[in-house]
DNA sequence: ATGGTAGGCTCCCTA
């Protein structure tokens, strides 16, 4: 099983994490905005778990983490090379998982504000560059995973109410053509693969009681190459974790073989 | 059209 899950902060985090990693045990764990430098990062806590640990952190803002009972080697940190000049926004590594090699990524898409804004501008630029990367990656590797908050509800399903949110940030159609271009590169949504029709949020705001009412938005997706879709059994969200006591806005979402 | 909540860190920014 590999979980992954946007946890607004690990350390306002680390007791819900470590009662997810206890209910379910994953074998891999993508964390996105744990919002704190590397050194601050929980090693010792989660090391005790089992788990392997790389992180791209970063203070205050993002920050990126993969976790793993399996060895993992080939950490590439970032989408360009120049880190200090760059949002901690995406790691690459390589894990073994039953004798079958993956390349494993966990990314943060930034938000994007308002639709039209500097902010929104930098959310197509970062695709644009995810979208390079992953062509790339499809080049050179034949067992690719990428989860993280896409920051993007890529149908009209995946969202509370689709007229309300048409054209705004997180629905817009350039967004979306975006996501729907990396999915054309050969990467398969998994939820949506075991899901066909079934409405099934990863985000709802702290505001206005959007978890109560169940308005959310599915922003929060795990892509697979196709042979390795093959292995994969079921997808889905874990939606107990977002009606704990002060826990993220973010529901953890996994896959399973 | 606006405001609602949360975390980090400093009284504001990002989401």
């Amino acid at each position: 099983m590999l979980i992954c899950w946007n946890l607004n902060s690990v350390s306002a985090r680390l007791e819900h994490l470590k009662k997810v990693i206890k209910q379910n045990s994953p074998d891999v764990l993508l964390l996105q905005e744990i919002k704190c430098i590397n050194e601050k990062f929980p090693h010792d806590e989660l090391g005790d778990l089992g788990y392997n640990i790389e992180v791209f952190g970063q203070k205050t803002y993002n920050g990126v983490a993969v976790l793993s009972k399996h060895p993992i080697e080939d950490v590439c940190i970032g989408l360009e090379q120049v880190v200090q000049e760059q949002e901690a926004r995406y790691i690459e590594t390589t894990v073994a998982i039953n004798g079958i090699c993956n390349r494993i990524i966990s990314v943060y898409v930034p938000n994007g504000a308002e639709v039209g804004s500097e902010k929104f501008k930098y959310k197509l630029e970062f695709l644009q560059r995810l979208y390079e990367r992953l062509s790339h990656l499809k080049s050179i590797e034949e067992n690719i995973i990428i989860g993280g908050d896409f920051n993007i509800a890529p149908e009209e399903i995946d969202v509370y109410d689709a007229k309300q949110m048409s054209g705004r940030v997180c629905f817009h159609i350039d967004e979306r053509k975006w996501f729907r271009k990396i999915l054309n590169l050969g990467y398969i949504d998994s939820f949506r693969e075991f899901n066909r029709d079934m409405q099934q949020f990863s985000w709802w705001d702290y505001r206005a009681g959007s978890w109560q009412h169940n308005k959310g938005l599915r922003i929060d997706q795990i892509l697979i190459s196709p042979k390795l879709m093959d292995k994969i059994t079921k997808a889905g969200v874990l939606t107990e974790p977002r009606g704990w006591e002060r826990t993220s806005d973010h529901a953890p979402i996994y896959i399973g073989w």
